[in-house]
DNA sequence: CATGAATGAGAGTTCATTCAT
DNA sequence: GATGAATGAACTCTCATTCAT
């Protein structure tokens, strides 16, 4: 019945496989054939090119990511927007959390995300996929930022804070956090007594702390 | 003079170059020869493989690197014990800030770097120079994680901060924003107000209020 | 009305249009497909491959092409044996005239035909088509030697010409000509002052008092 | 010794061979390749795509053909103003019969630039190969018309000419002439009793007496 | 009858590596 | 030691043809 949606769910989840364990050089069309259990040719049928199907498969990666879920976060605040059980510094930390826990819930989907943003600067920005995830990004950005705002407001954050500034660097630091701690799980696997969600959740803490009144 | 060693260093030199520029893929042997000044068979003379070559140039990446720089400073306080001119707050931030001079100065060196990083994983553990560079950095965690102690030790640092997972934390969001700083600078030319090294320097100081002892 | 016939039809003009802006490998059975506005599948049924799809394309050219008016003609002259209102003369300048005008009006027939004899050697002479076309150009050959005959019967035509040799020179230069100056006029835009109907009507012109009894 | 360029000209041979009984398209460059003896990668040393090695045979059989005897006759009679050996007549007729000695020698050379004429139209006018084939024909065919202006006036070709319009339709009746007769050749083996070079000879003996001044 | 998804051989091209000189 | 010509496997992509529906 669904044979048509059935073999792009085949050939994207094959896809994924290997461009979650490889650079997009490493990966063959032929590869992926094989995998997905189909003809090579069939592959163009369904993506007109290589860079087609690589991008297509980051588009599910950042679909289901948590741009995504922050973006509902955000209408959830549009629309209740009142919305008071938390205070602004209680959502920032939420948000964090949510990052952190989708990095580990889908952790092939975020190394590939993580990997294609930092082949951005190669792409051409006028590719629609590039746009998109730019947008997102920026919305997520815009989003930690009025989050922060809110939190100055209901005397959760303290003033002194520059939420412009301090969004980009919560925003890098913890993408930046994330990306470490995952690397390093893999090269040092007994490295320090220090679990990978020790060293997140102490981050978290620390961070909670610092943005907090202190008074 | 020793012509081994130059050619050695030509070869290095050129393809360093070209690894800066351009993912590993895309550099090819040819043009590597070419730009050296040599015949394609003499790379074969020197290195074994591409891939060799490759991580010679990320070696002497490594080699030049903060990595270093830290080390020497390492050796520094072993010698003078006493250095009493800095406390340890002052010494972890300029830990800090010789990172992120280091990533401004040599921007295509702390590249390489970051993307060789980012790879590793795929490395067989066994491999000589990821040992290396496994090592290097488990010294420089190792003196982070020191001259954390010691400014709790000298009341400069607030004691209820856990040096392990701190320099942990500190350590990958260092590491994770200069990456993402370096990246969205590229992205997004004038994306907010803010420059790359207004954002690095509000992080030095929010990160210098949050571990200073606050009484 | 009979559905069978219209779709072939379809599929002919649609093979034939491109077949006349392209080469025989620039065209693809997809386009062709789409163009007729069927599915690719259904070319199947009405012709067993490309190749037989694009001889069919040949045929109907062929059939509209001067050789059939060119038997019209003979039959004409079977039919009124007499038809004394020309001589051999103006029948075979009347007969290099309607070739040079079936060029002219349909240029894609003719470059089709003659693109389609220039690779007919590599064709095994047993295919029917190939056969087809043989013959008619033989009856148009022996047509054009009989009015030479006539014209020098009827003493409009000198009679010191050969005219077996004399209906293969006239044939193969007329069709040489009509060739050369074709593809001139799209190669040298504004090569001499010439313009390409100048040219055929002065060599019709030249070979008419070439032939003509000089008396 | 002169390894690098045997094998240069194996594959031309082995190229020519294949492009004289083959259209670009059926050509392959692993055939070629095989043909030649050496491995597919090689021919890229040689030729830096396949259109290359096309347009490089093609050029080989312009260097060779009439286009370049017929120069070198031009210079002659630059040099040797005089010449008074031969009249201008005599001087068209040879011509044209070098022009027919070539296609009779190097027949293979012969359709291979016959057919790129035909193809022509559809490359770059600004390929480097086609402005030197164009230039070629440009000079021959001008120097067909000084010879029939020679003609005129050493009154050895009678004066109602029109050299510009006859050299035109001179040089493509006899280009056609030829390559119909050829095709002929090799379709209707046992046609007619005429054979081809009596048939080209007889060509010549018309031409000749169609221009000759008659008194 | 008609479809169009699927096939897979084969196209041109690149490039790390080898080896005779 | 140094060379660079030669290799051939692997790459992305195309397309005439088939066949289950």
């Amino acid at each position: 019945m669904n044979n048509k949606e059935d073999k792009y769910k085949k050939i994207i989840e094959a896809a994924e496989k290997l461009f979650f364990e490889n650079n997009y050089e490493e990966v063959s069309m032929s590869k992926i054939a094989k995998n997905a259990g189909i003809a090579k040719g069939t592959l163009y049928l369904y993506f007109s090119s290589k860079k087609d199907l690589y991008f297509s498969v980051v588009l599910k990666a950042l679909d289901i990511s948590v741009v995504l879920k922050a973006l509902d976060i955000i209408e959830d605040i549009i629309k209740n927007n009142v919305s008071k059980a938390k205070n602004g510094l209680e959502k920032v930390v939420s948000m964090g959390k949510a990052y952190i826990e989708f990095s580990n819930n889908y952790p092939d989907y975020y190394s590939l995300i993580a990997n294609y943003e930092g082949q951005k600067a190669k792409l051409s920005t006028e590719d629609p996929l590039v746009k998109l995830s730019y947008s997102k990004s920026e919305q997520l950005f815009d989003h930690l930022k009025k989050l922060i705002q809110l939190g100055i407001k209901d005397k959760s954050i303290r003033e002194d804070i520059d939420p412009e500034k301090f969004a980009m660097v919560l925003w890098s630091q913890t993408t930046g956090l994330v990306q470490q701690v995952k690397l390093r799980e893999v090269l040092f696997k007994n490295w320090s007594g220090a679990k990978p969600l020790d060293i997140l959740n102490y981050y978290i803490e620390i961070t909670q702390k610092t943005l907090q009144k202190t008074n």
